[in-house]
DNA sequence: CTATAATATTTACTTTGTAAATTTAACTGT
DNA sequence: ACAGTTAAATTTACAAAGTAAATATTATAG
């Protein structure tokens, strides 16, 4: 498609765990969110690669903090989702809500 | 991957088309479908390619009918969910449902 | 029998998902 | 002080999923 609305699906749950996060939303973080809702194992740079490109699109920004004082204390990145990103989310919670109540009714065999 | 029980996108919405049209689901159905409930345009083949890669995998078996006496009418190629494929979405679904429950409580940086 | 319709199928390409390897910046222990 | 260890980011390369265009097949309609 020239100009895709729609999200991946790793897009759309990492955009989640941005937003669950708040203002703790750095990689290592949102990786673990990830694999603790899921259940898959994800490697951190699957979710930086992801928001990367999340951010290409306006869905979320990110900006590098300070070096923190502590062992392997390189400056994280944090993410933060955009209203573009909510919406976006939002958008297909809704198609996919509409869709299963549409299912729930059963199948259009079972109907006619 | 070496072993992804995840559906894409689109391989989840084709599947529940399949699941809704119950014995009317072949290409132009589905397609028209999907188009319904999400807004998108999609072309057939990439619905074809798409179910194709799903029987591959044992989420649909698909099988040639005979061609129908109408304009056009070249033989339909018809599918059907499979247990797999039923629960795979259950899954898909049931793991949406605990994250958006999850962010309906709130942010962590609100929660804290 | 040529045009038109509805469908399937193949092919090629773009976008998204993913891990491995590399780099950076701090602490810890001696 | 400097070698090792830890936590993180970043780059790179490749695999999987999404998608359309082109092609083929089978039938009706004029």
């Amino acid at each position: 498609m020239t100009s895709k609305s729609f999200l991946g699906e790793l897009e759309q749950i990492a955009l989640m765990a941005v937003r669950r996060l708040g203002r703790n939303a750095y990689g290592a973080a949102i990786r673990d969110e990830i694999e603790g809702w899921t259940g898959r194992s994800l490697s951190v740079s699957a979710v930086y690669v992801t928001l990367m490109r999340l951010e290409k699109k306006g869905h979320v920004r990110s900006w590098l903090a300070d070096p923190t004082p502590v062992r392997g204390g390189k400056a994280k990145r944090y993410f933060e989702i955009l209203p573009t990103g909510v919406e976006a989310l939002q958008r297909a919670r809704a198609t996919m809500d509409r869709i299963w109540a549409d299912l729930d009714t059963g199948t259009e065999a079972e109907v006619q």
